[in-house]
DNA sequence: GTACAGGCAGTAT
DNA sequence: ATACTGCCTGTA
């Protein structure tokens, strides 16, 4: 029974993880920004049904990486008792696989704010750069798309909230029109080779470039390390580390911790972080 | 007022 | 290499 569970699927814990900002609770259903699509999560009971507007048959298993073979995942990962134990407390938590552009778009938004601000900026960017779509009597807005970004003067952008991270947001929006950044060409590259080409951007550092990694470029080998995740490091792993943590990080340390992290949970330490941060905010009350 | 929040680049050692 | 600093903005 609980191992039979194992690899079954919770959309709503999942879009509940954190990693993803442009969902919303409206009249009993979910709703999403996927790009230009809407997605929506609707049923009780445990039992969801996953739809999007547009129409799309291969959307649902697309985002909620239902062509992963968990089963395989979870066992090289059930090493590790921690992660073995919170992969039952969790059950049905996934990863999700987000649409590369308002992935990086997202996570660049991210730096040095908390959840509420971030989800702010992006429905503030939708609103005034994306497309109107309605649904169940619902108003939504499309992601704008880098072109748009790229084009929009400085102050609607700073109108949006984003402060200083105008600057980064923009020089992401070139690097994608002028095709110097190719989502493409970078899920085929190696982790680290892709992950080169993306800290050349301005404002996109070590953390950023590890969660578009994960988060929308199937490298599940990805760990990003943000504050949340060296806390359950600090607290769990120090004895992985030789030198002791903080939940304060250099360039350096940030390598070494990923690196380390990477050695120790293997080719799917992104399953292992995603499962230790959502476990992290579960435990803090987090109900953002 | 002021500390702080899911980093990053710039500058000085 | 490593440490230190400022940064938009909103909230507690």
């Amino acid at each position: 029974m609980q191992s039979a569970s194992l690899d079954s699927y919770d959309p709503v814990r999942t879009i509940n993880s954190g990693q993803v900002f442009l969902w919303q609770r409206q009249l009993d259903s979910w709703y999403g920004i996927y790009g230009q699509h809407i997605v929506k999560i609707s049923g009780t009971r445990g039992i969801h049904k996953v739809n999007s507007y547009p129409k799309s048959d291969s959307i649902q298993s697309r985002i909620f990486r239902l062509d992963d073979d968990v089963r395989t995942i979870f066992a090289e990962l059930e090493g590790d008792p921690l992660i073995k134990r919170l992969l039952t407390k969790y059950q049905g938590l996934r990863l999700m696989r987000q649409e590369p552009e308002q992935c990086l778009f997202s996570f660049v938004c991210a730096s040095n704010t908390n959840i509420p601000m971030i989800r702010r900026m992006l429905f503030n960017l939708a609103r005034r750069f994306g497309s109107r779509m309605a649904l169940d009597g619902l108003e939504f807005y499309s992601f704008p798309s880098a072109d748009t970004i790229s084009k929009a003067r400085i102050s609607d952008l700073l109108a949006c909230g984003l402060g200083y991270r105008v600057k980064a947001i923009k020089a992401v929006a070139e690097s994608i029109v002028t095709g110097a950044l190719d989502f493409r060409t970078l899920t085929k590259m190696s982790y680290h080779d892709a992950k080169r080409q993306l800290t050349q951007i301005y404002g996109v550092g070590n953390k950023i470039a590890d969660c578009v990694l994960l988060f929308s470029l199937d490298k599940l080998e990805a760990f990003p390390v943000d504050v949340w995740i060296a806390r359950a490091l600090v607290k769990n792993y120090q004895w992985l580390f030789e030198s002791k943590l903080s939940d304060k990080l250099t360039p350096h340390q940030y390598d070494d911790i990923t690196d380390r992290a990477r050695q120790h949970f293997g080719r799917y330490a992104g399953y292992a972080q995603q499962y230790l941060y959502y476990h992290m905010r579960h435990q803090a009350g987090a109900n953002w």
